[in-house]
DNA sequence: TTGGATGCAAACGCTTTGCATAATT
DNA sequence: AATTATGCAAAGCGTTTGCATCCAA
């Protein structure tokens, strides 16, 4: 049996300007945002937006699966709108931008140790990106 | 021309009963440590000893390549003493414990988008360690 | 003796929370 | 009108730093 969406739906969100521009500014970015990042984008439409209110519906978007955290080892979550792929990442470690990677290598299953149970797997590939590079 | 040990030595340290009980801790655990693990089992030798000189000394053994920080998306960051070989972690959900994994899958190589240059990569395991499973 | 190391507490950056006010339904 | 959401400030948590004291060399 196929469940339609696995997402838990808390309560019906009200439709507040804040809100909307957050959601908007993930969109309009396209790459991984931290709060900061969004807050940043968001106060063009809603100038007097405080950081907590971006991260009160970071974490509501996040529980309603319209947001996806991409922690990085070491910085701050990132946010992103859920790609339908599995995919990577890739933090330059110039720029620290973040940049999403199409790929996965696999072959993850047989690595963990006898009687673990694997649920899922994280790979960061770090660098320069292509505007950082010499 | 390969050169000895590309690590930085900055200058002889002294030799603390803090410093020594730091080192021990990571040595006798045999796995990644918070620094607030290394200071409980530090603390067992050295009762007195602070967080602070925990932090500090981690610090000095990271820079002096004695220990390897183990960095994990979303939480702090762990410590371990430095292996040869290329390896990578599993982090368990439930006793959120860390451990070694043995093997890569490599491979990342054509991973990164064009132009991108791919300096080094993490891989992080998540699931349930043998103690854990069912 | 003396400069580095320690312990304590205060400061910090990122995130969460308390609370009075503002805004949506 | 009833609540939920917001903004601000304060609190939390992990980590770093300032500073007086202590100790290894």
């Amino acid at each position: 049996m196929t469940s339609r969406r696995p997402v838990a739906r808390p309560e019906p969100a009200r439709r507040t300007p804040q809100r909307r521009a957050i959601r908007r500014a993930f969109g309009a970015a396209g790459r991984p945002l931290a709060p900061e990042e969004c807050l940043a984008l968001a106060r063009r439409e809603v100038p007097r937006l405080g950081l907590a209110t971006v991260y009160r519906n970071i974490r509501r978007l996040v529980a309603e699966g319209r947001l996806r955290p991409v922690e990085l080892p070491g910085a701050p979550a990132r946010y992103e709108i859920p790609r339908a792929d599995h995919h990577h990442h890739f933090h330059c470690r110039a720029c620290d931008g973040v940049f999403e990677v199409d790929d996965c290598p696999g072959g993850f299953g047989e690595l963990a140790p006898g009687g673990f149970r694997l649920e899922r797997h994280e790979v960061i590939l770090y660098g320069l990106c292509a505007g950082c590079a010499p």
